[in-house]
DNA sequence: AGGACTGCCGAAAAGGTTTTCAGAAACGTA
DNA sequence: TACGTTTCTGAAAACCTTTTCGGCAGTCCT
């Protein structure tokens, strides 16, 4: 007992069991209308009687499609992967294909490896999904499957990539802002080397521009995706500018870090000092004093959609170019009104 | 372009190259000793050029063994999934095994789906992956396949299950806390439905009667796992016991809100009250202030030893019971000696 | 009654690989 | 030269399913 039971029940035991050829047991199984509906009914109740499941590789070896996908990670431990994996892994359970999980772990060589294995598994189609928000190679054109990249856009115009909208994110939240009345807007954010970060800020100043408004520290507070930055960045602001009334931190961390030290100064949030933050990464944003408002980057959904693109690929419909998808707004309790 | 480039080149076409027959190509490729060095060079060659890769699903409908393994969890989303998935997604990686990743997202009728679609599949083995550190339904004892049960042990003591030892954490927190001569601790901690909740602060208790010390605070303060209620304990805590020298959080966040007052209340923290964590969240706990020293449960770890023990099950060394697996102190700096 | 359909079923091929076994070629020995 | 060995190669079966196509009844029409 334990393991090694009920093996190799195959459609021929079915057949035998329901008195017909495997063939017309294939037939009746699959719905397949050459069949009279009387043998159809014997040969279902043989099935479940031997509890038969078909096999999917020799299925798949005479339909040539292996029902499989890809699911490409960079870095499985970074927590912007998950959400996406969760959402394409749903996308795609719902259907009847099942996805291969490969971690990359960020190396190349890696990379390449688990791409030949899943080549070689005959996989439908491939999903890429990056570790950051930036240009990442392109696996190439030439490959036998359809790929998505996600997160990481792909090098090569030719390919799919679906990314998350930070322009409109950074925009999203100075709008926020400006409408809960604040004016004296400062913007800390992370390391400039991240078009994530860049992006963002452009979004900001861009709504700030056509709000006849500059930012308040007169500058972006470029740095790094960390609390002690956020604090670090906090003070220096309050320093140089003791009347902002709102702080947009371009991450959850950052924002932390901001909250801590206003909380420190016994400067309230929100009515003295609106905070906004970015990610909506749960265990910071919810938990944070008081609840920060944030921008959630919907990559549950991005995964979600990477799915469908990918569905339509393998179908014949494919695509290419970079698909941007709307982030949305949480408004928790550390943005209000000002009076 | 694009897709479907170089499709369906075959073993068949590589004999053809090569001169041979398909059964010489074949034992050539696979290193069988019975072909000549000059024929096994010749078809080498051939299969680089035309980069000819073996259709796995072909192999494994004849050597009766897919490569491949199911990892069902319950939870992606949450953390603790993540990091042992990783670790037996490794462990794999370096085999030539691949891995289907299935989320059933806590629910049992998405989790029987997608055990008849991995069998289906016909999976060479599975691992289960729980939500939470407490018994969990066995997927019973009549599969075809061997399964090892990750994180949360299955009800069936006949099957294998790999867990994380919460007593032992508990007491390697209190000793550490001993060591650093501290003497009135207190325990607060999340919801005591957890069995892990109740085993830390069983291993906590004991190595402080070993002690002859007892709790600050007189009990063990259970409530729930988030940042406000390690808040709002701290305060009662500080209330009923001023004089307490350590506390050891049930989780990191709990150990954030412990910090938190102390931090408000002017309480310094290691020279004045020692703080402890558990789980090593990283962003968590090497962002407080000051950084906090915790326990790390070694998931990934956990994940690499469940698709060892897998493997050998596969290979017909199967066990069964709890595997209970060490955990490990990360000191940083909210512990330190007394003086 | 003979022919054309229709409806249902089964034999067989196909998909790509591994493995067994028989046969061919080369060699050594008597 | 005849025979036994050794070394290498290839034909064919096997894995399990799907799909095509031919066959066999039975039915309807003329």
């Amino acid at each position: 007992m334990g393991a090694a039971a009920n093996r190799a029940v195959t459609l021929r035991d079915v057949a035998r069991l329901a008195g017909v050829s495997v063939a017309t047991a294939s037939k009746a199984l699959n719905g397949q209308p050459q069949v009279r509906a009387e043998t159809r009914a014997r040969v279902v109740k043989a099935a479940e009687q031997l509890s038969f499941s078909p096999n999917t590789l020799a299925q798949g070896l005479i339909t040539q499609r292996s029902g499989t996908v890809g699911l490409l990670t960079s870095d499985l431990e970074g927590r912007f992967s998950i959400p996406i994996l969760m959402g394409a892994e749903d996308a795609f359970g719902s259907d009847q294909t099942s996805v291969f999980l490969c971690d990359a772990r960020g190396d190349a060589i890696r990379e390449k490896h688990h791409l030949r294995a899943l080549l070689s598994r005959r996989v439908d189609g491939l999903i890429v999904v990056g570790a950051r928000p930036d240009q990442r190679p392109s696996l190439g054109r030439d490959l036998p499957v359809p790929v998505i990249y996600a997160y990481s856009p792909s090098d090569d115009p030719a390919d799919l990539s679906l990314v998350t909208d930070n322009i409109g994110g950074g925009r999203l939240a100075v709008d926020h802002l400006i409408r809960c009345g604040r004016r004296r807007i400062a913007h800390i954010t992370g390391d400039p080397g991240y078009g994530a970060a860049q992006d963002r800020a452009r979004g900001a100043l861009d709504r700030l521009s056509e709000e006849g408004l500059s930012l308040a520290g007169g500058e972006v507070w470029f740095g790094m995706w960390s609390e002690a930055w956020g604090r670090g960045a906090t003070r220096m602001l309050l320093d140089r500018c003791p009347d902002v009334d709102a702080i947009f931190a371009g991450s959850d961390e950052i924002a932390r870090g901001v909250l801590d030290v206003l909380h420190e100064e016994r400067i309230d949030v929100p009515s003295k000092v609106a905070v906004i933050g970015f990610d909506n990464w749960n265990v910071l944003a919810a938990n944070a004093r008081p609840p920060l408002t944030t921008v959630d980057l919907n990559l549950e959904q991005l995964g979600r959609i990477a799915a469908q693109r990918l569905s339509a690929a393998m179908d014949g419909t494919l695509t290419s170019g970079v698909e941007t998808l709307p982030v949305r707004l949480v408004t928790r309790e550390s943005t209000t009104p000002l009076r």
